[in-house]
DNA sequence: CTGAAAGCGCTTACAG
DNA sequence: CTGAAAGCGCTTACAG
């Protein structure tokens, strides 16, 4: 319908009473032009409130400067802080980020990156734990791999050893044993798991680390003391209302997010049960909020801003070697008011 | 340094044996095609890894298929929420959303739409109090002016009236009013409130329709019995202990929003003051995680994944008048444990 | 320093 | 239905 009259550097430089080329050198900086030129470029540009078309520039050679971040869900405080370091990084060097949740649904982080790269997005990062399937692995690859023969850049966070590429890893599985060791060291012997799908690389790592530990300690984390939920905050409350109801009688529970610990948490109030009088309770990520809640949660703490710095910078410096980079940042038990000695 | 050697159009159409607009109609499917030819398109453009290039195709006049949505914290749940409104709807309906924090700098605000204006973003959600400052709403027009001129859409969420555009506006005034009858109604009468700065719209709002409410039942809200602070946890937190030092003595505190609440929770906890034995307390929005607090926080409920949506489609649909449009969603209060009668 | 011109990779009338 | 060609709005060697 619309016309779209958007004004062009031809409008500029016709308006300036110069060349295209002088036009385009007067606002790019690139080039000398004589001061007067320019003067009249520039004060053409304002008046007529020229943008240039970003498509065209990209087109035409010039680099860009954006950059995909994709992620399960914006909204989960994990991600969200996570993307508030790659967005500081990002911001600090003139980039545009383009955020993207994919909800979960493998389908559609494939079109996302698909997007990216017709995008033509200087650098793809995606955040958050990996599929565990063949098929959609492949998928990937096919997207992810033309993508970087074209010069693209990609960093991970928290994912897949099937992708060769550079990656910032949380030490999942170490965290979780450290976690496991602390609650041991309070006298819990009795366990239950509130665990994410399986299916999930992090959900894996983690429930691993505590589970290894506490065999060393001669204890076994049976199967029917592990619930499995969404990962998310009414995942955790499912999972533990379904533990609650198979009455596992244990002293201790970890979540492997404080996302289901928060709904654990409001679970175990709904049903009376006082945390940590009558069962303490650790989460994962050490996301903000956790602080604030009564009681505050002890957890993992992971510098989840930096993991996101560290994947933009990785990403953003290049990678000129053949072999992908791994960055392993740790995780440190923070034990607060969920958590007691029995 | 990297040649970039991307696979184009013309490749998949040499490797078909076809023509260049053959190829770009195959893969369109904009036109008849005689199969076969179709058929070796696809199978050329799948073995190549073919991605069409979106500036390319922007540049010759397809449409785009993507929207900018500006917000002030990604990280901050009530934006996190609304933004996965916009998603939901955005996604419907196959469009790229390129989300972007601007840390509440208006500067960054303008510089982001006018990056966006350059990739012609189809359109462009504002979402987040505006700024009452007339420089900064002089620039702010001189950046959507022309972009609406252009073609572009543009849609508001909780905003200035200085910006004529379509518009989705939550009921701050008469939410905050509701909220203090109900309070009243529980038998309050010394408030205290904590506000983030006067200079946005939204606290404006909040706090006039909170106050004047107040007025009417005969109580003046004294300015000693507000305390300012950032709009954030820490805001929320560092203005509940300035009140808790000026020694202001209120049965009940009014934070302005929840996260600021959540703050001001654990101010009054690490006080060694109850809520609500001690003082009640309510926020504003409902963001999701309220409802896990210890008291599970009095608020009002704003539907803000729905504005999100609602602002989404407003762009989507495009605006055929001259007239603004305006949609305006009205809070609810929700009592819970954080509050109680006295 | 400045300008004419080629080229970036597509899409889409316009002829066949 | 198919192909040759123009054009989208820039940038940047290449000559002056």
């Amino acid at each position: 319908m619309d016309a779209h009259p958007h004004v062009t550097l031809e409008d500029v430089a016709r308006a300036a009473e110069v060349s295209l080329a002088t036009a385009s050198r007067a606002l790019n900086g690139t080039t000398k032009v004589r001061t007067d030129l320019r003067e009249r470029v520039l004060a053409a540009a304002e008046k007529l409130a020229y943008t240039p078309n970003a498509h065209a520039q990209a087109l035409a050679g010039a680099s860009h400067r954006t950059v995909g971040v994709i992620c399960h869900d914006v909204s989960d405080p994990y991600f969200a802080a996570i993307a508030r370091g790659v967005m500081r990084v990002a911001g600090d060097n003139g980039l545009l980020v383009m955020l993207a949740s994919t909800f979960r649904d493998p389908q559609k982080e494939i079109a996302y990156i698909s997007m990216l790269r017709a995008q033509r997005a200087s650098a793809i990062l995606l955040v958050g734990s990996g599929f565990e399937d063949k098929a959609w692995e492949r998928a990937l690859a096919a997207e992810i791999d033309p993508y970087r023969r074209g010069g693209g850049q990609v960093a991970v966070v928290s994912r897949h050893r099937s992708l060769r590429v550079d990656s910032v890893q949380p030490e999942n599985r170490e965290g979780a044993a450290e976690l496991a060791k602390a609650l041991l060291e309070m006298g819990h012997r009795r366990f239950a798991v509130l665990t994410g799908p399986r299916t999930l690389t992090t959900v894996v790592d983690r429930l691993s680390g505590f589970r290894e530990t506490l065999a060393e300690a001669g204890i076994e984390l049976a199967e029917s003391a592990v619930a499995e939920g969404t990962f998310t905050r009414d995942g955790g409350h499912a999972a533990m209302s379904e533990l609650l109801a198979r009455g596992v009688d244990a002293t201790c529970v970890f979540a492997v997010t404080d996302v289901m610990a928060i709904g654990a948490l409001t679970a175990l109030r709904e049903a009376g049960r006082s945390v940590p009088d009558d069962v303490s309770l650790a989460g994962f990520d050490d996301i903000p909020v956790v602080r604030d809640l009564s009681p505050p949660l002890t957890t993992v703490a992971l510098p989840l801003e930096e993991l996101g710095e560290r994947a933009m910078e990785l990403a953003f410096r290049g990678n000129r070697g053949t072999r992908s980079r791994v960055l392993r940042l740790p995780g440190e038990v923070v034990l607060r008011a969920s958590t007691r000695k029995v």
